[in-house]
DNA sequence: TGATTGTTTGCTCCA
DNA sequence: CAAACAATCA
């Protein structure tokens, strides 16, 4: 096994050397992930490591999937890696916690390793509770989110609530101080932890618990970090409490990248990493596999614009390539179509190209989906408005949240009437009032008060009735596999039944969205994990995550795409106040940061770039337009490295010369629905549109539109849907050709599962679908 | 109590 | 425009 062939001379040097802190600078596309593997494969391979002696650390779950993966497949399955572990910080804390964290308790009083993990939604739901009891509100006081992100930035400071007061000078502060303790009360009487205690916790224990840091310290030999530049102080001290006994530690980063300071990440922890370890040795990747020369240029001309780095060449032997295309739209309307219509060229030109959509914040990809579903091109959304997020995932997680951990009173009050049973608001208050006075949690409170019979008799017998039900689902819990309790929830609690009295299609789509969760929660069983695991992956599962590298369309934020790459990269909304985002124009570590950004996200391009850019866009739906200034970052690309595309080369684009009239077609064809923001959803979307409408049969799917084509409208039913049984070809307007799996029903109105290679497993209406027999 | 309607207000980025 | 909240009515 030869784990050096086709490695340049400085990443042979940091695959190989082993024995003491070493410090790997890696620019963009400069091959690190390969170092990383590569290093873990020699150490096990050449030195002898067991694999589970050693400890990497990656950015995503996805990225650590990756990266086990191809070590294994570097080891030639010649190895087992048995106790290997790849995970993220937070997976690997709160897998530490739950497994040793019982003396926790000892420095945190009610804490049990059955702790629950507060969201974001979670943490908002604590913030209004203690304003609501403080008599806060947002307008007068502050905005439940800037407050999470104090509480969060104090926290990460190592500040208790304590601390806070004392150093609190004005009355705003104090009362921050305030909502900051009563934030913390709460959580610690709900026993859960919010993200930051993952990491806060985890430090503590292993500072606190001498064996168990002694355990650690014994067991992880190698210690490899990866995007070093995006920890935080936690994650640092982390690093250091791990790496006492061996100070095997690997950190690969780039300050360039470095663009999570909002999360807490301290790019001092790279620039200083050489004065905490003096015998660090550093190693620099400069050459770039990636990018062509001219996509390199244009991004390093970009960041060179920072003063805080340490900086760095990035070299490639590539090609020059194509100059980085800029164009300016003449609203975001005409900027999505723009991006469509070129997009719809280059892969018919080649099929096989790749092509991210970026941009610096999550409502832009709407008016971009909108172009794409008009072109009929297929696209996938990572992030935004994730599964997980979804009210009715949610509720059923709450009632296995209550089930695990009786004290979460977070998710009790999100469940206690959903679906409705008769808890009103009143009664809820009754119950809050109590808990509050006898410092008890939600549940215990209304088991006292039912023995204390302090309910009116409706109250009572609703309340009873919930009570009965969750110690029944606690009973089946302790018994039975996660899906078996998934469904138990759906049928006891009548959720499901409830919404399928409802016959919206969005009551029709959550029951999708439940049955999709029963089967992750089925194959979880399958790999033998309990509802904690279960939850625990639900928690910490992120958009990054869902990436699908196959997808040829991806819709993404500039920060999910880091560590990807793809041929073709469009970024939109290149002007000032959108990116860099106005409230990073403030400061001028913010502005830095943007500019970060912005290189990650020009980095990412392999073969082509286009940045674009909107001289009008629309603030909020309706409202009506504000001129736009074109972005700084546009200038600061070196003009001969760019070419304007529209406007001036109309051979190149139409779309530009056309403006005005491609905006009269686009407001007659504007699709006013519902905005679906997945791949997921473009089936339910087709039928909503379908649904008691005579259409026009659509353009033909590879027609090159000139200018705009009119929006494919659905195709009819298909007549012959009576024919379609498990095996069948069929052509779908979106997904193409795909196999009949499943039926249920008949004719028009049969539910096909059909399998389309590239997307998988979906589930569509016959009579919507707008399917055709393939051949 | 709970569903329906009306009104307001708002857009970072994320484990 | 659309979610979130408030107010109103059954």
């Amino acid at each position: 096994m030869d784990f050096l062939e086709g490695l340049n001379s400085q990443q042979r040097e940091a695959v190989t050397h082993v024995g003491g802190p070493l410090l790997i600078l890696a620019g963009a596309g400069s091959g690190k992930t390969r170092v990383i593997t590569h290093r873990i494969a020699y150490l096990i391979h050449a030195h002898g490591v067991p694999p589970w002696n050693i400890v990497a650390v990656t950015f995503t779950n996805k990225a650590a999937d990756e990266m086990r993966e191809r070590v294994e497949k570097l080891l030639g399955g010649s190895y087992s890696l048995r106790g290997l572990v790849v995970s993220t910080f937070h997976s690997f804390c709160v897998r530490l916690l739950r497994r040793d964290g019982a003396r926790l308790a000892d420095v945190r009083p009610g804490f049990t390793r059955d702790f629950t993990i507060y969201d974001e939604d979670d943490q908002l739901a604590v913030i209004k509770a203690v304003y609501r009891h403080l008599g806060l509100d947002e307008k007068h006081f502050m905005q439940y989110r800037a407050a999470l992100s104090r509480i969060s930035y104090a926290k990460n400071h190592k500040q208790t609530p304590d601390d806070f007061l004392k150093s609190a000078k004005d009355p705003k502060s104090r009362q921050l101080g305030v909502v900051f303790e009563e934030y913390e009360g709460r959580l610690r009487q709900a026993n859960a932890l919010d993200f930051d205690d993952l990491l806060l916790e985890t430090v503590r224990l292993l500072q606190f618990d001498e064996d168990t840091r002694r355990a650690y310290n014994e067991r992880i030999s190698h210690l490899l970090i990866d995007e070093y530049q995006d920890t935080n102080r936690s994650q640092y001290e982390l690093m250091r409490l791990l790496t006492q006994t061996h100070q095997n530690v690997c950190v690969v980063g780039d300050e360039d990248q470095s663009i999570y300071s909002w999360r807490g990440a301290d790019i001092r922890n790279i620039l200083d990493f050489e004065r905490d370890y003096p015998d660090a040795v550093t190693i620099r990747l400069e050459q770039n596999y990636r990018s062509t020369k001219t996509i390199l240029a244009a991004a390093g001309a970009v960041v060179a614009n920072n003063k805080e780095r340490k900086g760095k060449t990035l070299w490639t032997a590539g090609p020059a390539g194509q100059k980085v295309g800029i164009y300016q739209a003449l609203d975001g309307e005409n900027e999505a179509l723009f991006i469509a219509d070129t997009i719809d060229r280059l892969i018919s030109d080649d099929p096989s190209d790749r092509v991210a959509v970026l941009y610096r914040t999550n409502f832009q990809s709407r008016q971009i989906e909108e172009a794409l579903r008009r072109y009929g091109r297929p696209y996938k959304v990572v992030g935004g408005f994730s599964f997980y997020q979804r009210a009715e995932i949610k509720d059923v997680l709450a009632y296995l949240k209550v089930i695990v951990s009786p004290q979460d009173s977070i998710s009790l009050l999100r469940i206690i009437n959903t679906p409705a049973r008769g808890i009103g608001k009143s009664t809820v208050e009754q119950v809050e009032r109590y808990a509050l006075e006898h410092d008890l949690d939600l549940w215990q409170a209304i088991v006292r008060m039912l023995e204390e019979k302090r309910f009116p008799t409706r109250a009572e017998a609703a309340l009873e009735a919930f009570r009965k039900l969750i110690e029944e689902l606690r009973e089946i819990a302790a018994v039975e596999p996660v899906d078996a309790v998934i469904r138990a929830v759906l049928d006891r609690t009548g959720y499901l039944a409830t919404l399928k009295r409802d016959d919206s299609p969005d009551a029709e789509s959550r029951v999708e969205n439940l049955e999709e969760l029963a089967n992750a929660a089925a194959e979880a069983a399958e790999r033998g994990e309990g509802i904690a695991e279960f939850l625990d992956h639900a928690a910490l599962v992120a958009d990054a995550d869902s990436v699908d590298e196959q997808a040829q369309i991806s819709l993404l934020t500039i920060h999910n795409a880091k560590g990807l790459e793809f041929p073709i990269v469009f970024i939109a909304g290149l002007e000032e106040g959108l990116f860099p985002h106005i409230r990073s124009l403030e400061s001028e570590s913010g502005m830095e940061e943007e500019r970060r950004l912005c290189y990650v996200g020009m980095t990412r391009a392999q073969k082509r770039l286009f940045l674009t850019w909107a001289r009008y866009r629309r603030r909020f739906g309706g409202g009506h337009s504000e001129p736009c200034i074109p972005s700084r970052f546009l200038s600061e690309v070196p003009a001969e490295l760019t070419e304007a595309l529209g406007r001036n080369e109309p051979a190149e684009v139409n779309l530009a010369a056309e403006q005005f009239l491609v905006r009269e077609s686009v407001r007659r064809t504007t699709y006013t629905g519902k905005t679906y923001n997945s791949l997921d959803n473009i089936a339910e979307f087709f039928a909503s549109r379908g649904r008691g409408r005579e259409v026009a049969p659509p353009p033909p799917p590879q027609a090159k539109p000139v200018v705009v084509p009119p929006p494919a409208p659905p195709k009819p039913a298909a007549r012959s849907s009576g024919k379609l049984t498990t095996g069948s070809v069929i052509q779908h307007p979106v997904y193409g050709r795909g196999t009949v799996v499943r039926r249920e029903g008949d004719g028009e109105d049969a539910k096909l599962t059909v399998s389309f290679p590239g997307y998988g497993l979906k589930k569509l209406i016959a009579k919507y679908a707008g399917l055709k027999t393939g051949k």
